[in-house]
DNA sequence: CATGTCACG
DNA sequence: ACGTACGTGACATGA
């Protein structure tokens, strides 16, 4: 059996095929292999030359202009269904996509032959990711909605409390929501002072603002605890409760695998890529991602996998011999910078280590170190200086990478992921350093995406043979997470873990932490 | 539709 | 003198 497009599969060309992927299989076709996908070619050859939707593509590779979707259906409340557009019109509008798809693929492949690096990269990893990413999709997330309602019935009565302090300090009220009403009552009528202001040039009222204003005042504390628990229950709470699809009684995110510069995927409606983890408050939101009755959720996530590429790049020594020995990557900096033996590293001592490390993988400079640590300048390039001495590798790569980026116009990840660098050698010197920034950061975060989605696929594959029950669910940048019934779980654990670890090879270990539990907080 | 803010890695 | 740490997406306001 099967359909003229399910035998002659491996000639499909599409574009964004893992929109059609579950279409089609609601009309009995299974389209789990395909030729290729030119919103995929598109983002390989160059990952911000343009957006790699139909229209943008057309525009940008073929100087056409397409029929849109709107023209046909309209928009707003005058906006009707495809089904209901005139047949002539349909008809005309969707050969216009097959016929657009099918002459960007001749466009793009021409742009291809010459680019083995890409087209591997192509073939290996963004192709067979479509169907991980279809899977992942169509599995979905549990919440307990009950436990989302009694939470966002919690935090609205706490909301309310908060409002009414903040407008009996205020004298007025006022609405919360609005940054430009609340610096009226902020900077004119109580008259705090203005410390920052937004890039418009803005009094800010954003959180750093408030936390240093609340030092002295009462009313940006109120206004702090207001904003985070309305950010809560407005993204989260209220949100995931209404997304929840009524059919599967799960929450079905969608990745987009063409979006980010450094090819990183994003998930939107819902993003479930920034659910809360940092406080406690925060946190319960991840309570109420659970498994379903018989199940547990397993969290693995690389640990320290940007500063282990760091590591591999440099090939640095000093960093190298940090995760081959398999120590606290942050207290060996400390050790270094601040001069004591591990052993001496205090928590504060570490802390700081932290910030520089992170700090380096962002290109941040002493001004910038000064301001996330709250240290004098001197003593941050101080910091900076004996960094740099202790890890030559890493201080050569920095540079090395700056040099090359300006001679290529591009930088790479592991897999031959290019990220263009248009402004490297920009005249406007802010520019410049941006991209200076983005050079150094994006071969870290982009192996770092090139190597879980090869891990994704692995485990993908490894699954729908050997372990059909088990469902992938979600991924968080470095983070994958499974549903697995619960008797198998310490084995399925033990085998993403080295899958994990296992994705690719580097100069130093790979690894992946693990662990069990009845909601996404307790597996984490 | 831009702006400001804030959630994540 | 100025601005100063990378990459995202969602929500609310207000023009």
């Amino acid at each position: 059996m099967g359909t003229a497009i399910e035998k002659n599969k491996q000639k499909a060309v599409g574009q964004n095929l893992k929109f059609d992927i579950p279409i089609l299989a609601r009309h009995g076709i299974n389209l789990d292999d395909f030729h290729a996908d030119t919103m995929l070619m598109s983002y390989v050859l160059n990952s911000t030359a343009t957006r790699h939707g139909m229209d943008k593509l057309a525009e940008f590779y073929l100087n056409y202009t397409t029929v849109k979707y709107k023209e046909i259906t309209g928009t707003a409340s005058k906006q009707i269904n495809f089904s209901a557009v005139q047949i002539d019109i349909a008809s005309n509008y969707a050969a216009e996509d097959a016929d657009i798809t099918l002459r960007l693929f001749n466009k793009l492949n021409g742009l291809l032959k010459d680019k083995p690096t890409q087209l591997k990269l192509l073939k290996e990893i963004e192709y067979p990711l479509v169907h991980v990413l279809s899977n992942i999709e169509m599995n979905g997330a549990k919440v307990d909605k009950n436990k989302l309602a009694d939470h966002s019935e919690e935090l609205s009565k706490k909301i309310e409390d908060l409002s009414k302090q903040a407008f009996k300090i205020a004298g007025e009220e006022f609405n919360l929501d609005s940054p430009k009403q609340l610096l009226v009552v902020l900077y004119e009528k109580l008259k705090l002072p203005i410390l920052k202001k937004t890039p418009k040039g803005q009094p800010s009222t954003n959180e750093e603002t408030l936390q240093r204003l609340a030092e002295e005042y009462e009313i940006p504390k109120v206004i702090l605890q207001y904003r985070t628990l309305a950010k809560l229950k407005s993204t989260y709470t209220d949100s995931l409760i209404r997304i929840e699809n009524p059919s599967t009684k799960r929450i079905h995110t969608s990745f987009q695998q063409a979006v980010t510069s450094t090819g990183r995927l994003s998930s939107t409606e819902p993003n479930l890529q920034n659910i809360p983890i940092k406080t406690a408050e925060g946190r319960r939101i991840r309570e109420a991602f659970v498994p379903e009755k018989g199940n547990v959720l397993i969290s693995a996530d690389y640990s320290q996998i940007e500063l282990r590429i760091m590591a591999h790049l440099s090939k640095d020594k000093n960093l190298t011999h940090a995760f081959n020995n398999n120590l606290d990557v942050h207290s060996a900096t400390a050790a270094e910078v601040f001069s004591v033996s591990l052993d001496n590293v205090t928590q504060e001592h570490r802390r700081s280590a932290k910030a520089i490390n992170f700090g380096l993988m962002y290109g941040m400079s002493a001004f910038g170190l000064t301001r996330q640590l709250d240290i004098p300048r001197a003593e941050a390039q101080k910091y900076l200086d004996t960094y740099f001495e202790r890890y030559t590798g890493v201080k050569d790569y920095m540079e090395n990478i700056k040099a090359k980026a300006k001679e290529d116009m591009f930088v790479e990840t592991i897999m031959g992921r290019r990220l263009y660098l248009n402004e490297i050698n920009a005249a406007n010197g802010l520019r410049r350093q941006a991209a200076e920034r983005a050079a150094i950061n994006a071969p870290l975060q982009g192996s770092a995406a090139d190597i879980i989605k090869k891990a994704m696929i692995d485990i993908n594959g490894f699954l729908n043979k050997e372990m059909p029950e088990v469902k992938m669910i979600m991924q968080v940048h470095d983070e994958l997470i499974f549903e697995t019934p619960k008797n198998i779980s310490e084995e399925v654990l033990l085998l993403m873990k080295n899958m994990m670890e296992d994705a690719v090879k580097l100069d130093i270990p790979l690894i992946a932490e693990a662990a069990i539990g009845i909601n996404w907080n307790e597996a984490h």
